[in-house]
DNA sequence: CTTGATGCAAAGGATTTGCACAAAT
DNA sequence: ATTTGTGCAAATCCTTTGCATCAAG
């Protein structure tokens, strides 16, 4: 694990702290198997990932859940899917995501310049419209680069 | 059922016909119980309005399905849930959801200014990254006016 | 101790499927 | 007749929950 990745650990178990919610072992190894992803991650993959060292499938959905409550993961519904990121540092971060119908991954895009767009997007709907946003996704789908041929 | 409605039925059936499927009298009311809400409606809900006319919970799934493959309604999917609308004029027509978590409902939010902004996103992400994008949907959730107070 | 977290197995709930029957051509 | 669609019930799959046990303070 680099030194980035403790870093951001450590800014996770503050959050976590702050809550009051104990970085468990389970948790930390959740959390980690996130952050080595390269594409989200649905329940059973991060199951998969982490049976053999004796997690079970329950507690990886009931911390997900935990993780998403306290603002650490974000989950994206596709389809019949849950997959679930880190958000580490949402305030400034807006992801894009997009599922490959091909090959069935799920990603995110990054791109600072839309996403200050969709931000701005964000702002005015909540304006004209009279709501208030909590959260909000932008998940595309079709064929990426690799499938598209 | 208004002059209006009728004619996007016959459109909706020209779609089909020329796809070689059948406009059954179930998936007639499916379309025509789609087109009268004025929210995104899930199986089930479709179900409770039309199990009085003999139509099975299967015949909704398989034919959401099938009008979700055929171009007639988009599939929404937020939580545990999934949420259907007629598409009608899918090429011309982007839709933004909103779900309210207070009260539950799932809505589209209509607003032609910010529609193009997100047309334009989606092209600028296509030709960017290497994607062809055959859908998109920009799902945002928090509170409704009636119950942000 | 006492409280909260975990693993396992069972339950739950949304969706899909198998099959016999009905509808349409 | 043959093909396709439907209703019902059973099966499936993802997710949640109950409960006994474990870990931490």
């Amino acid at each position: 694990m680099g030194a980035e990745c403790k870093d951001k650990l450590k800014k996770i178990e503050d959050v976590l702290k702050g809550r009051g919610v104990k970085l468990t072992n389970q948790r930390r190894e959740i959390i980690e198997f996130l952050a080595q992803a390269d594409k989200h991650l649905r329940a059973e993959d991060i199951y998969d990932g982490l049976k053999d060292r004796g997690i079970g499938l329950a507690t990886i959905y009931r911390n997900l859940e935990l993780l998403r409550v306290n603002g650490v993961v974000t989950e994206i519904s596709h389809g019949k899917y849950r997959y679930y990121e880190l958000r580490m540092f949402s305030s400034k971060c807006t992801h894009i995501h997009f599922k490959c119908e091909s090959c069935g991954v799920m990603k995110d895009i990054v791109d600072k310049d839309i996403i200050f767009d969709i931000i701005k997007i964000k702002n005015e709907l909540e304006a004209r419209h009279d709501l208030t946003i909590d959260d909000y996704s932008f998940i595309l789908s079709g064929k990426c680069g690799d499938c598209k041929e």
